[in-house]
RNA sequence: GGAGGGAUGCCCGAGUGGCUAAAGGGGACGGGCUGUAAACCCGUUGACGUACGUCUACGUUGGUUCGAAUCCAACUCCCUCCA
């Protein structure tokens, strides 16, 4: 493995960011020679940020670690157009409401991960709606558009896969990657930017923008990729039994994003720590030499440290007291949701399919019964007979409550008032 | 503007008048094995009802028929070729 000069690109190397770069050498002696500015954009397309970006979050925060300002550029203005990459199928289009309401929930995230402020390594945070809602269609296309080679463009994976699939490409689409060229020339402009990041999927629309600003004012500037992340299984990363892995704590209860990092398949627990914490790498080469079930103690580690990051110390903790005592003692830990029910209601008895739906571990009646028949509903730890056995006030154990499960890692509190 | 092809459940995809809540696969969920892992095996996978059952569903709206995802008409969107 070779060593680099910058403690940035060291580090991007040794743990695992690296995919593509424009000119890895070039950077690297300039990232140690003095303080540079790169951004990652993220758009607005959801509430909330998942696991899928953490990659790119984390990047910045190594970046800053290492003595950089990293930019995040919000895409306000790019999210009006949607970026075609990776997808068979243009994203709906989110009006601006909608736009405004997911940055707002985007924002927070990143106060827990980078320094923002006004110093000169302070992060910041900027919106590309400001230098591309006001754009004029003639002289933007008479001073930027002439340098663009729709020939090359149509080589690019986001609009050649489109079209060699027979899938629908729309004008406007075919515009993102012009849009994002352009944004990194106005970061360079703006804010003396010389370094844009991102997923692999980005590479083309991060050399588009290397060009560009290279064209127009004369400027170098580099491209730097992550790895498109799956887990070694091959599935997408990210992904709960409910759905994507949010940042948010108002989408993903702290209790669960630990427990998804808790889950992590053996084969990527030395990856990930890498990646996803900030746990020194001499430890991490300690862990993942763990086999078998002592593997289970770096998963913890992994979870600890990630929920920490994105939640908080004593939330992480929380929640990993919480885990314990449910998986290791069979308890009942603090995190685990909790669901009121009116006593009178309880003393006259609810059917269990009927609970299960409202204390949210199966979505509808039906689904319900189905886990309740196939012997993945319990009560209390003990398998419910039937769909239909009414759970009663009885059942509330010593402590009051009624713990209900569904399979071996859902499980919900149930307690009458 | 003209000619042809297409739209099916979370996704892909079969189905050309009743036996179709709709084959098959993927995904997801549950069970087994384990270490709250992977792989593998088994099961489930529209809603509501304890159940015989009822309702909603095959792009949209109408129509033909005892009966339509399947036939007809119009419309919407997409693809291909021509102008």
């Amino acid at each position: 493995m070779p060593t680099y000069k910058s403690q940035f690109i060291q580090a991007v190397q040794e743990r695992g960011y690296l995919h593509q770069c424009t000119d890895l050498e070039k950077l690297d002696a300039l990232a140690s020679a003095k303080p540079l500015s790169a951004y990652i954009g993220f758009d607005c397309t959801a509430p909330s940020l998942h696991a899928g970006s953490l990659v790119s979050i984390m990047l910045l925060r190594h970046f800053q670690q290492s003595g950089h300002k990293p930019i995040v550029l919000m895409g306000g203005g790019t999210t009006k157009v949607g970026d075609p990459s990776g997808k068979d199928d243009a994203r709906k289009l989110l009006d601006e409401d909608a736009i405004a309401a997911n940055m707002a929930g985007i924002k927070d995230v990143f106060a827990k991960f980078l320094t923002f402020g006004d110093g000169p390594t302070d992060a910041v945070m900027v919106n590309n709606a400001d230098w591309l809602d006001g754009l004029e269609y003639i002289s933007f296309l008479r001073d930027y558009g002439r340098h663009f080679s729709v020939n090359r463009m149509l080589t690019f994976d986001s609009v050649k896969l489109r079209l060699e699939r027979d899938q629908p490409l729309s004008f406007l689409e075919f515009n993102y990657m012009i849009l994002q060229a352009y944004d990194f020339l106005e970061l360079a402009r703006r804010m003396d930017c010389s370094v844009q990041m991102g997923g692999s999927d980005q590479w083309g629309n991060i050399v588009n923008g290397v060009d560009l600003t290279r064209r127009v004012i004369s400027r170098e500037v580099f491209g730097l990729t992550t790895p498109l992340l799956t887990t070694a299984s091959g599935a997408k990363m990210g992904k709960t039994a409910d759905g994507a892995v949010w940042l948010n704590e108002s989408l993903l209860s702290a209790y669960d994003y630990w427990q998804f990092w808790r889950n992590t398949e053996d084969a990527d627990v030395g990856r990930f720590l890498r990646l996803f914490t900030d746990i020194p790498m001499a430890e991490i080469t300690r862990l993942e030499t763990l086999a078998g079930a002592e593997l289970n103690d770096a998963k913890k580690i992994l979870a600890d440290a990630a929920t920490a990051l994105c939640h908080g110390e004593q939330v992480a903790k929380t929640a990993r007291q919480t885990a314990e005592t449910t998986f290791e003692q069979g308890g009942l830990g603090d995190d685990l949701p909790r669901f009121e029910i009116v006593r009178a209601r309880l003393d006259e008895g609810i059917p269990a399919f009927q609970l299960f739906r409202e204390v949210e571990l199966a979505s509808s009646g039906g689904e319900a019964r189905r886990l309740i028949k196939g012997g993945g509903g319990k009560m209390n730890d003990a398998p419910l007979p039937s769909e239909v056995h009414v759970i009663t006030s009885d059942d509330l154990n010593g402590d009051g409550f009624i713990k209900l499960s569904a399979g071996k890692k859902r499980h919900a509190l149930v307690r009458a008032v």
